[in-house]
Formats: structure tokens, C-alpha cells, sequence
DNA sequence: GCCAACGTTGGC
DNA sequence: GCCAACGTTGGC
């Protein structure tokens, strides 16, 4: 069972706006490493829901619940959207400053790969990421 | 709004 | 196939 984030700037699609929904398909990905990701995701695992430019944190836990399919939004045969619904809203929203001041978490692509969207997290990053939001 | 980091494009 | 130029992302 694999992790993953996401990302989405609250401007476009806020994790308000995706529990309004209970359901969207990650559509915009135009990036051939976030694309390898998207299409690695398997149906039921996790994801983390992160808010780019505003906000900077980590907001919510998010389930994949279609794999990978053409994205409706363009004809190029390259690009794939997968469904994703919401699971939980954090109850302390993580911000990145939380994540660079965290050992264990100097490794995150986050913090690496600061620009790719679509990205996946190890287990013990996902472990230290819901420790510090205080869900256990 | 600035700028660093990085992915992509295109000329050779 | 290399690499410079350019565009975009995203933190600050």
C-alpha cells in the first residue's frame, strides 16, 4: 500500500470545496513525473491533500477511489486524471514549516521536489505527518 | 512581486 | 544528444 500528496492552490480547488463535492477527479497535471505517479496509484490508497501559495500546509487525508483514466479536460492521449474522494480533514492543519523543522522528514519530496505535484510519501513520512496534525 | 529551482523546448 | 533559453511553479 503506497502514499501519496497531492497538491492544489486553495484559489482554484480548496479542501473546503472538494468535501463540498465528495468527490473530483485530479484533472491539470501537465508534468511526465506527477503523470508517472498519477497512473502508479492503486484504487483505496492514501493521499495527502496539500495547499500550494495560500495556506502552505497540509489540510486533509484524501482516498483514491478510480484509477487512473484519460483526462476529459484535454484530447492528448499523454495526460490521465485519477478520482479522489475526501476521508478526513486534519485536525491541526501540517505547514511546511512544521515539515523542514522535522527531522524525519528532511527527505519529503515536499521539501526536495518542492515543485511537483503529484508526489508519493513514504510510510514513515505518512506516520509523522498524522503525529504532528494530532490524529492517532 | 520577486526570484530560485527545475522541467521543457528547440537549435545545432 | 547536448545545452542554452525560456516558461512555470511555488515559497517567501
Amino acid at each position: 500500500m503506497a502514499y501519496w500528496l497531492v497538491k492544489s492552490e486553495p484559489f482554484k480547488y480548496s479542501w473546503d470545496q472538494f468535501e463540498k463535492d465528495k468527490k473530483t477527479f485530479w484533472d491539470g497535471v501537465r508534468n511526465y513525473a506527477a503523470r508517472n505517479n498519477l497512473k502508479a496509484m492503486k484504487k483505496g490508497e492514501q493521499v495527502l491533500y496539500y495547499h500550494s501559495n495560500e495556506g502552505v500546509e497540509v489540510v486533509g487525508i484524501a482516498e483514491v477511489v478510480k484509477e487512473f483514466y484519460q483526462d476529459p479536460t484535454t484530447t492528448e492521449e499523454a495526460w490521465v486524471v485519477v478520482d479522489l474522494k475526501p476521508v478526513k480533514k486534519l485536525k491541526n492543519p501540517v505547514p511546511l514549516s512544521a515539515i523542514k523543522a522535522e527531522p524525519r522528514l528532511a527527505n519529503m519530496a515536499l521539501v526536495k521536489l518542492s515543485r511537483l505535484s503529484v508526489q508519493p510519501v513514504t510510510e514513515q513520512e505518512w506516520k509523522v505527518i498524522l503525529e504532528l496534525a494530532g490524529e492517532k
